[in-house]
DNA sequence: GTATATTAGTGAATAAATTCACAGATATAC
DNA sequence: GTATATCTGTGAATTTATTCACTAATATAC
């Protein structure tokens, strides 16, 4: 069965979430509270739920560890993915000491850059590399996602070599669209276009 | 009128891309070509000008001047938006010195810090303060738009200090889901989510 | 033990978003 | 000057997504 982006989107979240119930000890949650804790609401939960066959307990919820195994286990969420970033400037070089998505379950094998000199500066416990190295390195340490914080004029061809050496996803920062074959699984994420989207809402919202 | 968050997130891509396109010279666009560059269909772009009363011309398509302008009057992104970020880390020093914002209509005019520390020893042309004097430089300076570069645990306390200052619109970068009231714009951007729906997306692909 | 309140599950209804299909306009080719 | 290909504009059709409305289950209160 195929599900739409949003269903997955809210599934990602809500996986967050649980992660979050889990660590405080909560053992059930209802519909409504995920529904709040994600911005949805709990018909949409529900019927997500439904369609995925997550079953809840009537008036308790749904268990939070083992919902939070069977979305890990249908979305793949429960594996580690190895990943990549390539251009280690201000942003790049912040995702690399991230720490945090070690424990969300990504870890960030090896940074690239073109500038030797970047590579040969850098204070980081994650190897880092030249760009040049990119295809070999991808492939012998099996990194599955490349992030991308190049300028944009490098994020296309940044996209292409990733490609190329074999990543199956991409999740890029800068401000390019990339184009990317079908079988590749990507997302933009430019952050003025989301400040743009807020002035803007914000603006429709007055009038 | 009121608009989708569909329809406004294309507009606010598509003015990115008409930036783009006016910097090159390029005088007309048409829907097809700006489809592609948004990763939208031609159809959905012809109707969201169509109700947004954009007129095109035929066989050559949109003129890109006037539809940047035109976009830029209806949704206020011509104006130039006051901004600041709160939490002085990687990324938010990151997001402090991106010298583009300034270049696509965003100002950013201070950063905050819990830290004294932080704000003594940072680096960076922007004025930076501790966040007990955020209430005041906001409102002093006029500041409309707050960035959220906290840690989770802090980023609701942020939101209500920044809602309280008067800020009507917040990017908030942490993985917390923030709670606002309805009149205040906000948009969770949480970077584990988006690695998250890549991982999930590409696994659903597969099956 | 019974009543009550809460919560899931889901087909049906509704709403929203996208796509289609085609008429109308015009630049371009020849 | 005419034919042709291209591109917009928009109602209608379709598809997708959300919400409703109600049944069933059961924990909790008393
Ligand atoms: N810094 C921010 O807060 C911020 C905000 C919004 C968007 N962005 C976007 O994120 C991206 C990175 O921003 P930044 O501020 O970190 O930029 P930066 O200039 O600090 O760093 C870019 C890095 O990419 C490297 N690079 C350039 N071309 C390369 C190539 N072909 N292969 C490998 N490495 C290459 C450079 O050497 C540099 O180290 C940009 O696209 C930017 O528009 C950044
Ligand atoms: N660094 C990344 O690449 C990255 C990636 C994904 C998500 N994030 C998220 O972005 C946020 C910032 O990440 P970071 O890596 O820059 O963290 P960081 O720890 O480097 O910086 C956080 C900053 O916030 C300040 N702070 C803490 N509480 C505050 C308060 N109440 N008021 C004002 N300032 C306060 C701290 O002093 C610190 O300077 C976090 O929520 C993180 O989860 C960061």
């Amino acid at each position: 069965m195929d599900f739409s982006n949003n269903t997955i989107d809210r599934i990602c979240r809500i996986f967050g979430y649980l992660t979050v119930l889990e660590k405080k000890g909560i053992d059930f949650i209802s519909s409504k509270e995920l529904a709040e804790a994600i911005g949805a609401t709990e018909y949409t939960i529900r019927k997500d739920f439904s369609t995925l066959n997550f079953k809840g307990y009537t008036r308790r919820g749904y268990a939070v560890k083992s919902l939070k195994n069977k979305i890990g286990d249908k979305f793949l969420l429960n594996q580690k993915r190895r990943a990549c970033i390539v251009g280690l400037g201000r942003l790049g070089t912040a995702l690399l000491d991230y720490e945090k998505f070690q424990e969300d379950g990504f870890e960030i094998i090896a940074g690239f850059d073109i500038s030797i000199n970047k590579i040969e500066r850098i204070q980081t416990d994650i190897d880092v590399f030249a760009i040049s190295r990119l295809p070999d390195i991808v492939k012998s340490k099996n990194i599955e996602l490349g992030i991308i914080t190049v300028p944009g004029e490098a994020a296309q061809k940044v996209a292409d070599i990733l490609i190329k050496a074999g990543v199956k996803g991409i999740l890029n920062f800068s401000p390019a669209k990339i184009n990317v074959p079908q079988s590749i699984v990507h997302l933009d994420k430019d952050f003025t276009s989301a400040l743009r989207f807020i002035a803007a809402r914000f603006m429709v919202e007055r009038k």
